[in-house]
DNA sequence: ATGACAACCTGTGGGC
DNA sequence: TGCCCACAGGTTGTCA
């Protein structure tokens, strides 16, 4: 379900109701994650007051003094507050019941996020991680030079978490239609100059994303329970065989790594 | 090193 | 109505 915008709407929404409370307990109902819940993660927590709530790339760090919570929500993962005696829905895998009555609880029907207890950041999971792409460390320049002698698609280029985190596959469609590249173009093949226009996209669309409170498609919620708005503003994902809303070709569908993928034929070249 | 692909899961929607 | 298949917002690991 999230990319970066509805992971860092979630922070956005969380961090008012936990920032500053105490863990009372950790209710793990279903260990059975990406990768098996931590069996200490419940002595861990216990008794830690959260100081904050940080995000990187797509996963979400909730910080005590003694380490960090990890969080990934995966493909169909969402962390909500709620009242700590509210009955377990089904896949609610996990609460953090805090000092004040309420609860972290967290839901996953396909169980693809994960839970990690980190120290320092020293994770594996983030030690190869690229650049945000909000950060200044995102630029055009990185970009052309690591692309070059790559034939991979441009598309799965964006993807990969080593050349940038947190643009998934809504994103990354709606990138480059903004920057009017071919999402099949070899990553390679791609001017300098092109690819400051298209840093320049994914920053305004995540930007625009996280402005509208991220893309609710089916059932994503962010940490205060409202959908996100952004699926207004999509302009090819979703959309294939519509018109183009700035020419008014039909948009065309592929899939890249069997995943939808839709450009216009005219606008992306 | 690179790039394509399978794998991990459940739920939903479309076609028949 | 029911059944089967394709597909879904992510990421890692494997293989050629």
């Amino acid at each position: 379900m999230p990319e970066l915008p509805e992971v860092e709407t979630t922070r956005r929404g969380l961090a008012p109701h936990i920032v500053g409370r105490s863990v009372q307990q950790v209710i793990v109902r279903e260990r059975r994650l990406r990768w098996p819940v931590p069996a200490n993660l419940p002595t861990r927590l216990a008794g830690q007051r959260l100081l904050g709530i940080r995000r990187r790339a797509k996963y979400l760090l909730i910080d005590t003094a003694r380490g960090s919570v990890m969080v990934h929500l995966g493909m169909s993962g969402s962390l909500r507050v709620m009242p700590a005696a509210t009955p377990p829905f089904v896949h609610d895998h996990v609460d953090i019941v805090l000092d004040n009555g309420q609860c972290l609880r967290y839901n996953d029907p396909r169980r693809f996020g994960s839970f990690h207890w980190v120290l320092g950041d020293n994770h594996d999971l983030l030690r190869h991680l690229g650049p945000e792409p909000l950060s200044d460390e995102f630029t055009g320049g990185a970009l052309y030079q690591r692309s070059r002698g790559r034939k991979i698609a441009v598309k799965s280029f964006l993807m990969d978490g080593k050349v940038v985190v947190g643009v998934g596959n809504i994103y990354a469609n709606e990138a480059l239609f903004m920057a009017g590249i071919r999402p099949d173009r070899a990553a390679g093949r791609i001017s300098a100059a092109r690819y400051t226009t298209l840093v320049s996209s994914v920053q305004a669309v995540l930007a625009g994303a996280i402005d509208k409170g991220g893309t609710t498609l089916r059932d994503y919620v962010g940490g205060d329970g409202k959908p996100g708005y952004f699926a207004q503003q999509l302009r090819v994902y979703g959309r294939d065989g519509l018109l183009c809303r700035q020419c008014t070709t039909v948009l065309k569908a592929i899939r890249q790594n069997n995943r939808a993928t839709v450009f216009c034929p005219t606008c992306q070249r």
